[in-house]
RNA sequence: UGCCCGAUAGUAUAAUGGUAGUACAACUGUUUUUGGUGCAGUUUGUCUAGGUUCGAAUCCUGGUCGGGCAACCA
């Protein structure tokens, strides 16, 4: 309990809001996604963020998806959200659609109009942008401002009832056109759209903006703390403004930076167009920063948290690095994966001393991580095996382990081995390396007294199954792609997958279990893709093992 | 050019006027039948100029740099 963990700046300022009794103490958040595309690892932060804060202080989150936009929005991804939170581990207190206020927000705007604080205006959506002014100078009234209060009454109602056509007239606070703050310039609250709404289908023909949406619905809620990202800082007058003219309950708004990770976007805009575009296979391709795609990748839910734990909060832009995430990654699947041998890409060692018509078991645990190695396996062992191909060197370095005329490495849970010789074919392609192997120093039994600096993975040529493993790497060759709008697509790792269909893997690979990752040794983290199929078996490298031996290699 | 945020090792994040710490990354050693894991260690930092103070990463002022805001998107 005297563990000091330190505080980012929100659970100061609602320790403070408890300490201060505001709100004898109670702790509402929600989560608010706008339902028109997948999540991705930056709303996991904002996950964790809400519903972590709401946990921390018993607390409770709403998950309420703000759905305003009939245009993009879809049931769909309301599907895919609810999922992916979900699986993330976390439980919402009650499923919310800013939706459900339409009708309650339309007497808001009356409200408003009836004091004089909104007004119809039918300018053009040009002229409005025009009439605001800019950055450095005062924004000027157009006609609509001066509309008498019952005619823009009149007018909101025929607006209702679908009486003009998009685009023709708008709805707009009247606040302060000379405002420094743009978003203080009279800004829209409702525009005429003439669409079907995911939920309210045909009911509607105007939809509230998101300004005039989102304060009221955490309010509606009571909502205590409702967080968002930096970009919003600007519209907090405003989020404070409708509150105040609507007397009602003043639900807090708060900014912190978001998630953006290098070598990938995080921006639902620029996903959408990798998909539609197909640059790559759907939302939940294993290379996408999204939830799904990192889930099928072979990420767990603990690895994702854990991530979102380590990054922290705070209020500066940020870019983490890629590694941490595969950091997180590692350390929880190398307590949990069962370890299993797999030649992703391979060459045939024939052990010349061995009978041809013997195979005999070999054991290895399941999990050298854990007490008593969570039982074994067999492997079956013969004349033939399968081995990396770049586990082999014909003219091996000083700091080279592996195999080479001459080198000795153990077979992993099975004998030592000393390399005689090798074929190549008449491309100058290595196809065989031919070994003696060393009877007395079968694994747990090795009287040899041998020891050796090197030890290899294999399969048995006559018992291996084939395979099919997708290797990714970054989807994007630069860093930071924040700069990049427009052309960000050209930035796009064209090596980003690659598909080897000719690998071996030991027997007991057959039975893989859908959404367990394995340990291909020495290789990386592996979990069968959905794509797989029984006799079509295909496993995504999640991430690869730290490698330290390029570094020993470098510098020779 | 107006308003608003922000600035601590390569990347993040603490230190809330009193020893600049932690994680990842990098590097070294050690253990190891995974060049994995574990263990031990090393390197690297307060944007800048003033001011307040016994004492400033922290407070004040100016500057510099980065980001956001002028969608009928959220």
């Amino acid at each position: 309990m005297s563990e000091e963990r330190s505080l980012n700046f929100l659970e100061e300022i609602i320790e403070q809001d408890i300490r201060e009794g505001k709100n004898q103490g109670r702790i509402l958040t929600r989560f608010p996604p706008e339902p028109n595309g997948f999540l991705h690892i930056g709303h996991a932060k904002s996950i964790c963020l809400n519903f972590g804060l709401a946990a921390q202080y018993n607390g409770k989150t709403n998950l309420r998806f703000d759905d305003t936009n009939p245009l993009t929005e879809d049931t769909r991804y309301v599907e895919s959200i609810k999922e992916d939170i979900s699986w993330l581990g976390f439980k919402w207190d009650k499923e919310l659609y800013s939706s459900d206020y339409f009708e309650q927000l339309y007497q808001f705007a009356l409200i408003l109009i009836r004091k004089d604080k909104a007004y119809v205006d039918e300018s053009t959506s040009e002229a409005i942008a025009v009439a605001k002014g800019t950055l450095t100078e005062p924004g000027v009234p157009t006609p609509g401002r001066l509309r008498s209060v019952a005619e823009n009454l009149l007018l909101f109602n025929e607006m209702k009832q679908g009486k003009y056509a998009d685009g023709e007239m708008v709805l707009r606070a009247k606040i302060d056109l000379a405002s420094p703050n743009m978003q203080m310039r009279d800004p829209l609250m409702y525009r005429i759209r003439h669409a079907r709404h995911h939920r309210t289908a045909n009911k509607w023909f105007i939809y509230p903006m998101y300004d005039f949406t989102h304060g009221q619905s955490d309010s509606l809620e009571n909502i205590t703390h409702s967080v968002c990202t930096l970009e919003f800082v600007t519209h907090r007058d405003l989020y404070n403004w409708f509150i105040k003219e609507l007397d009602i309950f003043p639900s807090q708004q708060y900014e912190f930076a978001r998630l953006n990770v290098n070598y990938t976007v995080m921006s639902k805009r620029k996903l959408l167009q990798l998909v539609n575009e197909g640059f790559v296979s759907g939302w939940d391709d294993p290379r996408m920063p999204t939830i799904s795609g990192l889930r099928r990748r072979g990420y767990t839910p603990a690895s994702i948290r854990n991530f979102c734990e380590k990054i922290g909060i705070a209020k500066r832009e940020n870019i983490i690095e890629y590694s941490l995430l595969e950091f997180c990654i590692r350390e929880d699947l190398n307590k949990t994966a069962w370890r299993r041998m797999a030649v992703l890409d391979p060459i045939k060692m024939v052990i010349t001393n061995y009978p041809a018509d013997v195979s005999e078991d070999m054991v290895g645990e399941n999990n050298p991580e854990a007490d008593g190695g969570e039982g074994y396996r067999n492997l079956p062992f013969c004349k033939d095996l399968w081995i990396e191909r770049d586990d082999f060197m014909e003219e091996p370095s000083k700091k080279f382990f592996r195999l080479g005329v001459g080198l000795m490495v153990r077979l992993k849970h099975a004998y030592i081995v000393k390399c005689d010789s090798f074929l190549k074919d008449k491309n100058n392609k290595i196809t065989e390396v031919h070994c003696t192997y060393i009877p007395e120093s079968r694994s747990g039994s090795d009287t040899s007294g041998i020891n050796v600096k090197g030890t290899i993975h294999w399969v048995s040529a006559l018992h291996a199954k084939i395979a099919e493993i997708r290797l990714y790497d970054h989807l994007f060759q630069i860093e930071d792609l924040s700069g990049e709008e427009a052309d960000f697509k050209e930035y796009i790792n064209p090596e980003s997958l690659t598909s080897l269909s000719n690998a071996f893997i030991e027997p007991d690979l057959g039975n893989a279990i859908n959404g367990k990752s394995y340990q291909f040794i020495r290789k990386g983290y592996f979990t069968l893709d959905s794509d797989s199929l029984p006799g079509n078996l295909i496993f995504n490298r999640t991430v690869t093992l730290k490698d330290a031996s390029s570094k020993g290699n470098k510098k020779i």
